[in-house]
DNA sequence: ATAGATTTGCAACTTAGTTGCAAATCTGAT
DNA sequence: ATCAGATTTGCAACTAAGTTGCAAATCTAT
């Protein structure tokens, strides 16, 4: 998808979800939806084009696209917290976040989803579920 | 248990890893085994006795429990890193780890297990799955 | 174009985790 | 029980990740 393309889907998401549509959103939508993988705040800040967000203007930014669903926190086993976009995710379900424990490499692997775990311990809800998966990468296996 | 019930089986799985008996790795196995849920260094502090140790030192021993794979990091919604005794854990997969929304509890269900995953694409060998789940505890529900 | 609301950048700060090194502890052999 | 060699511990100093307060800049609707 060209630039143009995605910011305008990044503006059409702002706009649903009533969040002003600035230059720092707009931009770290489009850095996320062309990773399509987890990023640090770090890797955001090196992946955005000319104009270079503060850290803390990244962080803010990720806060807010938190708050309205439009970005996930993924786990990983890294210091630091990765990002991504909330989209191939049902309401209960996020895609599983894979790591290779060779190369390190963080592919997002759609298309699993497993069951919804049920509880044996009475008086737990359990609203939503994330997996996990560790193992090798076709370029590691 | 017992204090020092507690402590034989510390000084066994210790023994089984081929690692010191250590003050230290004893105690923190102890904690780990008293708290039943995955905990932070600062806990691990807060709860070990009379004997504070320092840290580093609580930071080390940890990592040796993890390479034996005595110990399990459990991935939490917080900022630190969270470590867990690695039992109710077949070779691929843990128990799950429940956090409440709402009072933010982390209490260990066991008992549960999902199928593993397995991946659509070429490729990919999945060795290892984790599961977190969010919602609602007993209190809070 | 403007007012009011929201966001941004900066500087300073906190918290989490790491490194190097000398002193202390642990193990197995005597 | 003691000793030598190997491992672990504590300290101090450091790096990395994330946060706070506030004034200046940007954004939206009018």
């Amino acid at each position: 998808m060209t630039k143009s393309n995605l910011e305008i889907k990044a503006r059409g998401m702002l706009k649903a979800a009533k969040l002003y549509c600035t230059h720092g959103r707009i931009d770290i939508l489009i850095v996320l939806m062309r990773a399509g993988k987890p990023l640090s705040q770090d890797q955001i800040a090196s992946f955005s084009g000319e104009k270079r967000f503060d850290k803390v203007t990244i962080y803010r930014t990720l806060e807010s696209l938190l708050d309205v669903g439009l970005v996930h926190k993924a786990f990983m086993d890294k210091r630091a917290w990765h990002f991504e976009l909330a989209d191939n995710c049902t309401e209960h379900q996020c895609h599983p976040h894979f790591t290779c424990i060779s190369c390190g490499s963080t592919p997002c692997l759609m298309g699993i989803s497993l069951p919804m775990a049920k509880s044996p311990h009475k008086g737990f809800v359990i609203q939503r579920q994330q997996v996990r998966l560790e193992g090798l990468c076709p370029a590691c296996a």
